[in-house]
RNA sequence: GGGCAUGUGGCGCAACUUGGAUAGCGCACUUGGCUUCGGACCAAGUGGUUGCGGGUUCAAAUCCCGUCAUGCCCGCCA
């Protein structure tokens, strides 16, 4: 529990303070003005350069009711505000009122709060209570991750940790579509083609996958794999015997490369298990009960079972304008639809339906905990019964996932509609052309932009780069620190730019280890480690006389970015946005560089101590901010 | 035909949800800084009519309308 006397969140603090005093001189020179709290938190920004700590463009908006320029109404205002605790000052210009804070005061909220809070240092509360699924990445179990799997899981990590940092109870789901068309096609391959295993088995399965799929045009393959889907469905059969085989050493294989990149998960759903134990017939009953499913005796859609469209573009306009009258659920033939198995799923996840799964410890993953896979043989365990769901599914499903949320309005369920939240993300392409011009050789196909040769070519640049390090000569650190360096980059890489984007992968890029990179932070980590290092530093909070030694130069910079994190992690976490975060961690390692470049740490006497200080808190802010996006941070490098 | 997303210096991006002061950052380019706390660094500089055209507003990259370009989707595939 944090205590009284520390806020979570100093930015918070402060421009609450700043937004009484700006009430209260509202008050004073504007009586009856109806400008509410509201207005008036949105009113305050962080002003550039040399203007102030805190700025409220509020007399822009008392302006016409009171019929007087801003500047007159600034002034005005200004005059009846006395300062406060943490804002010292308080000044007019152009219309704006401009608040400084307190150096001294503020620094001391900010650096007690880290020093008190600790690993927690931006966590919150809010999601206390509340259950939440994340869902991702959900590779067919018949290849290798490449790097879109990669972008999904990254994301679908990340967003879980902030989750997790905001008190939300999170489980990490991962969906297994193991009766689906692909893995016939596969099972296909496994039963048809004589060629065995010889390498990662993921990777090859993916390879058998393609060969599979060049010769469906020779006749009869199509009809046989037709047939193949159909017992595969039957958990008895000999196909669904070979499937859970064969798909389960490609889901070890895939976890490998997870847990290489350090993503975990608690459970695996698979889809033959929805099947087997029926969600999918007692979902659609349901959805029938309530009236939302028609089955027309003719026309296109004869003896299917529909959604009508015009019922769910109530609620979803999007859907509106689309040529077809209806979404299938379940065909003619009566084999249900991707949108009906999801819709039942959706219903399981937040707990519309009696039937559960049973469940056992698929791996001991290692981070210490088991992830579970549904089982026929299991036992039971509390995974779903959600408040929120959130899918990390690519763009191009956007209309399915609409369909599927539109369905839970039209059941009456609008708050679990409004809950079930499709983390949409542009998808990942390669570069046109010159790929077989890739240096090395070995990298010259589009099947071998996996996951796990992206981490080994980056490992590969990173231990060229770390060899070169005066610093490091333990050759068994080499390897380690080489490592996280390599994730450090690919992670910031992926994550640090608006998840709809489109990008184009490169290896340039995802080797980058300057500039904006997340080398660079880890980079600024140790730099301050080992300043803290040969600076003594003991852990505690600073003197009052210490503290007399903040500046309004790049010290109070640092300070002023740290105590703002905790309402980053706040923003990061309820827009689902990891780009919120690396750029934050990025503009406060620039701070810390800079105050690291102008202001002596260890050689500024009086100093010496409070700017220890601010080191150590820029460094624990790092740590906290880089772990949310799954960078391990490192003492030396 | 309809829907969604994207469009910001040469390149890659941020700021758009909640309108606010001089549109930020990285790469590249030019110049400067290591006998100094770690140069995977820092400082300074060149480069922008925020795709285009209207509108709303004291104020528009941000909101509204239109338009163009690119990508994705609109299946009894998943």
């Amino acid at each position: 529990m944090l205590s009284d006397c520390v806020h979570p969140s100093p930015s918070a603090n402060a421009s609450d303070e700043f937004s009484g005093m700006l009430a209260a001189g509202i008050d004073a020179a504007f009586p009856g003005s109806a400008i509410t709290k509201s207005d008036l938190s949105l009113s305050i920004s962080v002003p550039k350069g040399e203007i102030g700590d805190l700025s409220s463009s509020i007399c822009f908006k008392l302006s016409k009711t009171f019929k007087k320029s801003p500047r007159e109404i600034a002034a005005q205002i200004a005059a009846k505000i006395r300062k406060g605790k943490l804002v010292l000052e308080i000044s007019e210009l152009n219309g704006y009122i401009n608040a400084k804070l307190d150096p001294i005061h503020y620094s001391k909220l900010v650096l007690d709060s880290v020093v008190e809070n600790g690993d927690d240092y931006g966590g919150s509360e809010i999601g206390s209570g509340q259950k939440v699924i994340v869902e991702f990445p959900s590779t067919n179990p018949n290849k290798a991750w490449h790097v879109g799997h990669l972008k999904n899981a990254l994301l679908g990590d990340c967003v879980s940790n902030l989750l997790s940092f905001c008190s939300y109870e999170v489980e990490r789901e991962d969906y297994i579509d193991d009766i689906g068309l692909q893995m016939a096609q596969s099972l296909w391959g496994w039963m048809h083609l004589s060629d065995k295993p010889d390498k990662k088995f993921d990777q090859w399965m993916g390879e058998q996958y393609v060969k599979v799929n060049t010769m469906l045009e020779k006749p009869g393959i199509k009809e046989e794999i037709n047939a193949m889907l159909k017992r595969m469905e039957d958990s008895e059969s000999k196909e669904a015997r070979l499937i859970k085989e064969i798909s389960e050493k490609c889901m070890i294989a895939q976890n490998q490369t997870a847990f290489s990149y350090g993503i975990y998960h608690d459970v695996m759903i698979k889809e033959s298990e929805i099947v087997r134990v029926k969600l999918l017939e007692k979902a659609l009953e349901l959805a029938d009960k309530k009236g939302i499913l028609e089955r027309p005796k003719e026309g296109k859609y004869a003896n299917s079972t529909v959604v009508k469209l015009e019922k769910v573009a109530e609620f979803a306009k999007e859907l509106s304008g689309n040529e077809e009258g209806a979404k299938v659920i379940v065909r003619s033939s009566g084999a249900a639809t991707y949108a009906a198995k999801d819709f039942a799923f959706h219903m399981w996840k937040f707990g519309l339906l009696g039937t559960n799964f049973k469940y056992e410890k698929f791996l001991d993953q290692p981070n210490g905990k088991p992830v579970y896979v549904t089982s026929i043989n299991g036992v039971e365990k509390k995974f779903g019964g959600v408040r929120v769901a959130i899918n990390v599914i690519g763009s191009a499903q956007k209309y399915e996932q609409l369909v599927v949320k539109s369905m839970f309005y039209l059941l009456g369920h609008k708050e679990v509609a409004d809950n079930l939240i499709h983390l949409s993300y542009g998808e990942v392409r390669l570069e046109g052309g010159v790929l077989s011009t890739r240096k090395g050789g070995a990298i010259g196909s589009a099947r071998n932009y996996t996951a796990d040769d992206l981490l080994r070519e980056a490992k590969a640049s990173a231990l060229e780069i770390v060899s070169k390090s005066e610093k490091i000569t333990d050759k068994g650190a080499l390897d380690q620190i080489a490592s996280a360096v390599a994730l450090a980059a690919i992670k910031f890489e992926f994550l640090k730019v608006s998840p709809e984007n489109n990008v184009v992968f490169s290896w340039e890029k995802a080797l980058n280890f300057e500039g904006d990179s997340g080398p660079y932070c880890i980079y600024t980590y140790a730099r301050a480690t080992r300043v803290l290092e040969k600076g003594g530093y003991k852990p505690a909070v600073p003197s009052a006389g210490h503290l007399l030694q903040i500046t309004r130069g790049s010290d109070f910079e640092v300070i002023k970015l740290i105590g703002s994190f905790p309402e980053i992690a706040q923003k990061a976490c309820s827009e689902y946005r990891p780009n919120v975060v690396t750029d934050y961690v990025l503009r406060l390692s620039y701070a810390f560089s800079r105050f690291y470049e102008s202001m002596p740490i260890i050689k500024g006497g009086e100093a010496m101590q409070v700017r220890l200080a601010i080191t150590e808190a820029t460094r624990q802010t790092i740590r906290n901010a880089l772990r949310l996006v799954g960078i391990e941070t490192l003492e030396r490098m």
